[in-house]
DNA sequence: TGCCATTTAAATGCCAGACAATTAAATAAC
DNA sequence: GTTATTTAATTGTCTGGCATTTAAATGGCA
């Protein structure tokens, strides 16, 4: 482990790339312990808060943990998909909100790759998973919902069907996809009519995996994203000629 | 911006996390400057290295920059497509190697979401996405290639075809599908016979995203999915009845 | 006036040393 | 043998300082 003095980059980003390469190539395995922070600006040939700048950036990461106390010190974490799936949303949706994607390039992403997880459900998919549908369904059709509950209930239903493939990796590829449409979708006010819509197909889209029925599935998500796609295209336009 | 003394998280966590939901929720925007380490440390009543761990944090989740200097600071960073890519990459090559998932699972997600992206691929794919893909075909017809060059070679193949979609979304979230796959892949040996299958079946499906041919894209992909399949099977047996 | 060199000030990068808080293990007391 | 106490190791935090970088302010000069 050893520093380049010659690069422009801070001591402790250099120290932390050390650290995580070591991690990625496997030189330090899960729960190993790192060296303390004092032997390591021993072997760094820097000062502690040095260290500790580099530490908090793997910590940021979820790469390593820190125990306080006499058997205590930095650990190697084991990433897991819980913890990954925050940090995909908040970069996912930072990602779309920083860079001015347009509502059907994101659209289309997130329905493209749900689309492709449908099969999988209809197949796989177990009653918890479509109980949860069944009952975000039931949530949409509560009349006294903001649009916002109803846009969460929305990421909460097509998560169930993105879990529902029993593919943990998919899953996780997903919940970027699926969960940064939110701020997005939020934009909307959605009419009665348009909820009404928007449950009808999703009642189709829960009746097919209930079937194990791929096809359907798949006509019914393919119902949705033209629905939302155009639904989001007229209030632009209503905003628009406001303006 | 204020400080929860009941929380057991570090101060530099909580500061962090202070900031982080102020760049989300739009209170800090793009370029934005940061008050100063000194001020910032006077605002959250905490001292100066205390506020660099922090900072640091945000720093390695590509949230903000520093510029050093008279007019220096930290600024809300652009979140840009390129600088998230390294990190969902090695987030999700972690996450395959250290929760031993499956090479059928992790192949499953990765062909899924590939075989999504293959019509709009075969709608939108650019000359040079057909080239570069030639060009991988090639390189991987090359006798001396290691199997770890194949392997990355097949990659770039690959993230060819995703691009090809014209979706910098779909590139995203596909990058880590396709790439944390690599690893996996590398534990494979590739005898002369497995790689003309594959160039074959990669030829093929070259073949037809020049043709704008999506199902046979999909076919192409999809005999790819169960040679690869069957191919680490008998690889992961013999080794088992090796040892 | 206009241009160039110098100085200055503001900010981050880094360090040394210290103390507080936490925790497990070693030790002592009963 | 069990419980209470002490001890030592480690991270968490603070104070204060110096080095380095950089843009802007200043000053000198034509």
């Amino acid at each position: 482990m050893k520093i380049d003095p010659n690069s422009n980059a801070d001591l402790s980003a250099q120290i932390a790339k050390s650290i995580r390469d070591a991690i990625i190539s496997g030189d330090l395995i899960v729960d190993q312990r790192l060296p303390s922070e004092a032997e390591l600006s021993d072997q760094f040939d820097v000062s502690r808060p040095t260290v500790r700048e580099a530490l908090k950036r793997l910590a940021a990461q979820s790469l390593i943990r820190t125990q306080r106390g006499a058997t205590g010190g930095a650990f190697v974490n084991k990433l897991s998909f819980e913890e990954a799936y925050p940090q995909q949303i908040t970069t996912s949706t930072l990602l779309l909100s920083m860079n001015a994607v347009s509502f059907e390039t994101a659209c289309e992403a997130r329905y493209t790759l749900e689309r492709s997880c449908a099969p999988l459900s209809a197949l796989r998919r177990t009653a918890d998973h479509l109980a949860t549908m069944r009952a975000e369904i039931h949530r949409q059709s509560q009349p006294g919902l903001t649009d916002e509950a109803f846009c969460a209930s929305d990421v909460a239903f097509h998560r169930a069907l993105v879990d529902g493939a029993g593919n943990p990796v998919l899953s996780y590829q997903l919940a970027g996809a699926v969960e940064a449409m939110q701020p997005l979708m939020n934009m909307i006010t959605f009419s009665a009519r348009d909820r009404a819509k928007i449950i009808e197909l999703h009642t189709a889209l829960a009746d097919a995996l209930e079937a194990n029925n791929a096809i359907g599935g798949d006509t019914a998500l393919a119902g949705l994203e033209s629905y939302t796609t155009n639904l989001a295209k007229s209030v632009m336009e209503k905003r628009k000629n406001k303006a």
